[in-house]
DNA sequence: GGTTCCGTACTCGGATAGTTGTTGTCCGAGTAATGAGGG
DNA sequence: CCCTCATTACTCGGACAACAACTATCCGAGTACGGAACC
């Protein structure tokens, strides 16, 4: 159970763009990103895609086009992050092996109360999730030291 | 991101070593715990091995042989047999791109603080794992219907 | 009858293929800047 | 000098391979039981 390298990339990349949003709204080519980074541009492209899908970076066409935070960084969270390139889905999916086997002559009636594993599981995910969603872009740039900022902003507008 | 089904397997596999051996400590194959609850038996078994190599159980063999828990249920938990199946590393892997890029030439002076990222990742894990660490197989038992254990028993006996 | 020994059947254990999902790459559709030409 | 328009270069977007991990399976090593032979 890995989570996908493309949620790190997310996160560094949509704290960049806020970074550099701060004094500047003009969008950000995401070959522009992946350099700052050293990621591989088509790769980046793609995730960015799907944060554009997600409705957290808006993409703006045309020869001085680019990428830009479709909203303020306080709005978005490291779980809105996640789902947009992981997915919706739980990690943990219960495929109800406990009606099969023994138990598959068994009236539906004993079932009807979800499995006791999926429900402990599912109340672990839910912490994880509240942890992530208590998360905003904001809170993460924070905990950034203001040189690492000041001179993102830099090398963007000197080049 | 998605957990093998190896975990779910383990579980219900526990759960049900738990309810036979309350009255009958005699190890069971895993063959025999695999068409319990109708899964592929060789498989199941390679499940199996990883739970003894962390401890969890412990296989005895011989003709009589088979798998029995090594200690009582209330001290394994999903935590514990999460780690077993899935292996200790963390989700959110932190490779550091924050150094990488426009930031290459920077000294390591500025990079001493972990990635706000990385902790809050870790942050959200540690939440997580907290939960499963609180919920032993004994806990999961006590949510069960009384039926479904004696019929698994039951089940067991007859054979 | 008790004891020893051997054969056997059954168990786990690790080494070996198949399949799905993630990683990485490429080329085409679309758009706004830009320059030239005309009014 | 200002407006219009075609060209052009640059962007995103989705379709196309390569790799890794999970899933599934098989056969071999090891062990305790069971019975037979022997004392």
């Amino acid at each position: 159970m890995r989570m996908a390298e493309g949620v790190e990339w997310a996160a560094h990349v949509c704290l960049l763009l806020h970074w550099l949003q701060e004094d500047d709204p003009t969008p950000v080519p995401a070959a522009r990103l992946a350099e700052a980074y050293d990621l591989p541009p088509a790769y980046l492209g793609k995730q960015v895609q799907a944060l554009t899908r997600a409705g957290i970076t808006e993409s703006v066409p045309g020869v001085r086009g680019g990428v830009r935070l479709a909203r303020a960084a306080a709005d978005i969270t490291l779980m809105d992050l996640v789902v947009a390139i992981e997915g919706p889905d739980d990690a943990f999916v219960c495929t109800e092996i406990r009606q099969r086997g023994m138990n598959a002559d068994r009236p539906a009636r004993d079932f009807l109360r979800p499995c006791s594993i999926a429900h402990a599981m599912r109340a672990a995910e839910v912490s994880w999730r509240r942890s992530l969603a208590a998360t905003s872009l904001a809170d993460l740039s924070d905990d950034v030291e203001p040189r690492v900022r000041q001179d993102a902003r830099r090398h963007f507008t000197r080049v």
